[in-house]
RNA sequence: GCUCCUAUCGUCUAGCCCGGUCUAGGACACCGCCUUUUCACGGCGGUAACAGGGGUUCGAAUCCCCUUGGGAGUACCA
């Protein structure tokens, strides 16, 4: 039986990174082992779902090259794949378990829920599981009440049974029989609940592998109890640890930029993001750390999951990012330049080729592609911030024999209408006022840098000079 | 409160299942050196961890128990 492995987020926000995690295991599971992936959006929650997240979450998993086999919009032929889409199926399950004495209507008002809450509450070490008084109401009764126009929901008949299951990185965890009590499947609005949901649908939708974050782990209790109720067999489950922020707690907005809309638009690479959350709780077996999804397809090993919670650190993901740049070929960097650069930025007049060399010259120096811009100053801002070092450069008197020389030759050049100097300009510049001037070293370099550049520390002058247009040079030197 | 999960450098982790090869390996960050007559990149090196206590064993990071710490869940949210 081919694997299925399936991600279901709520549409109550944008994608979380947390989540892009869990759909990037769910993803490389169900391709490590030839299967499907499916999409399946659970917006039971009428009140906080939102048509324009799940469009945004959809977008958001195709950049970052996360692609599912079927789901909303794609089809399949386990649809329809939104939870909305379906509730005839749940609530006539929920009925069918009622008949078979496995679930109850439950007449309870919220108000005399609260005071069994508190109740439980106020006598310590009990736990606040609500054991049905409702439960053994003859079904005649039931009905006549509910024919009256009670409020009433659905709960699930619990056995108070002790559940044991074998997760793939917990490995066997057990449940005792007070953890829950009789659980509600059905609202009193007729919409059905999560756990219910879920379950049907990945019964229905026949998934092999659910695969989901340790949040959830207790959750498979009630699950397990409506697997049961169902005659179906339940999935293989594997909740990966969880995500957390500098305080331990779950990762959450105050954390920070958490949503993957966040480092979209701060143009972060997609492949960084992938590559870099994909290591919070796995482990390449050859210990590699810079990867690309697709290669890791083969190797992806799902014994190799952490149990322990992983704390999520934005310095480490900007280090992949800049690996990741620097995997980029010259004409890929060049177009994720242009589209952080202002629309008249100078260097979109550069032609391709020198545009390239720019931007793999530049590289080394950045971790995320807005850094470019300021970079990129060296050669398109005639006057760069100045500071102390700079200042006792200029005092020098060889910096202003250097500056006058330079202002010659530049005067020289520009009278042959040429445009940039060249490397070989440079050089001959170097060896003229190594050899004629007698000027070395530091008083050399420094010297030269500050008339050129105007700051006393960057790139190799010998690179940059000839990228920087004569205009700028031009300014630079008071001509 | 109750239930469940969890515990190796500051952080992400390898090693744990199948005890000796672990004076615990890698990566980020930090520091130093080299390279570059600057910066960055790169190279080399350094600081830094088996939570504590009991067992079991000739031998424990690895197996067992307890303690402590951390986290999650405890909804007519998902």
């Amino acid at each position: 039986m081919s694997v299925r492995v399936r991600f279901a987020p709520s549409p109550t926000g944008l994608l979380h990174i947390g989540g892009a995690r869990t759909a990037m295991y769910c993803y490389l599971i169900a391709k490590a082992q030839g299967g499907q992936f499916v999409l399946r959006i659970e917006d039971t929650d009428l009140e906080r779902s939102k048509k324009e997240y799940e469009e945004k979450m959809i977008d958001d998993l195709k950049w970052l090259g996360i692609v599912y086999d079927e789901g909303p919009e794609k089809g399949g032929k386990f649809g329809p794949y939104r939870q909305s889409e379906r509730l005839d199926l749940y609530k006539d399950l929920a009925w069918k378990l009622v008949k078979e004495g496995k679930a109850y209507p439950c007449f309870l008002t919220k108000e005399e829920l609260d005071a069994l809450t508190e109740k439980a509450i106020a006598e310590k070490n009990a736990p606040h599981t609500y054991h049905g008084q409702y439960r053994d109401l003859a079904p005649e009764e039931a009905q006549k009440r509910i024919d009256a126009g009670d409020e009433f929901v659905i709960r699930f008949k619990n056995h108070q049974k002790t559940y044991t299951f074998n997760d793939l990185v917990r490995g066997e965890v057990t449940f005792g029989p007070d953890m829950v009590g009789d659980f509600v499947i059905l609202r009193s609005t007729g919409m059905p609940v999560y756990n219910f949901c879920c379950v049907i649908d990945d019964w229905k939708m026949e998934m092999t592998h659910v695969i989901r974050a340790e949040e959830h782990l207790p959750n498979t209790l009630r699950q397990l109890m409506i697997y049961e109720a169902l005659g179906a067999e339940p999935p293989i489950f594997c909740h990966v640890s969880l995500l957390i922020g500098h305080d331990r707690q779950k990762l959450s907005k105050r954390h920070g930029a958490t949503s993957v809309t966040q480092y979209r638009d701060q143009h972060y690479l997609p492949q960084a993001l992938n590559n870099y959350l994909c290591l919070l709780g796995w482990s390449h077996p050859e210990e590699r750390d810079i990867f690309q999804l697709e290669d890791i397809i083969p190797v992806f090993d799902l014994n190799r999951f952490n149990k322990s919670a992983a704390l999520y650190d934005i310095q480490k993901l900007n280090f992949f990012n800049q690996q990741h740049l620097k995997l980029k070929s010259g004409p890929e960097l060049v177009t994720h330049i242009l589209e952080v650069l202002p629309k008249d930025h100078p260097f979109r007049a550069f032609d391709s080729a020198k545009q390239e060399k720019v931007a793999l010259f530049f590289v080394e120096k950045v971790q995320l592609v807005t850094e470019f811009e300021q970079q990129l100053d060296v050669l398109f801002k005639a006057q760069l911030e100045s500071n102390e070092e700079v200042a006792e450069v200029e005092s020098w008197e060889t910096t202003g024999l250097i500056r006058d020389y330079i202002k010659s030759q530049v005067e020289v050049l520009m009278a042959d209408g040429v445009q940039n100097a060249s490397s070989d300009t440079f050089n001959e510049w170097l060896g003229y006022i190594k050899k004629e001037m007698k000027i070395k070293g530091k008083p050399l370099f420094k010297g030269l840098r500050v008339v050129l550049t105007t700051q006393a520390e960057g790139p190799d002058l010998k690179e940059i000079i000839p990228l920087t247009p004569m205009a700028i040079l031009k300014d630079r030197l008071g001509i």
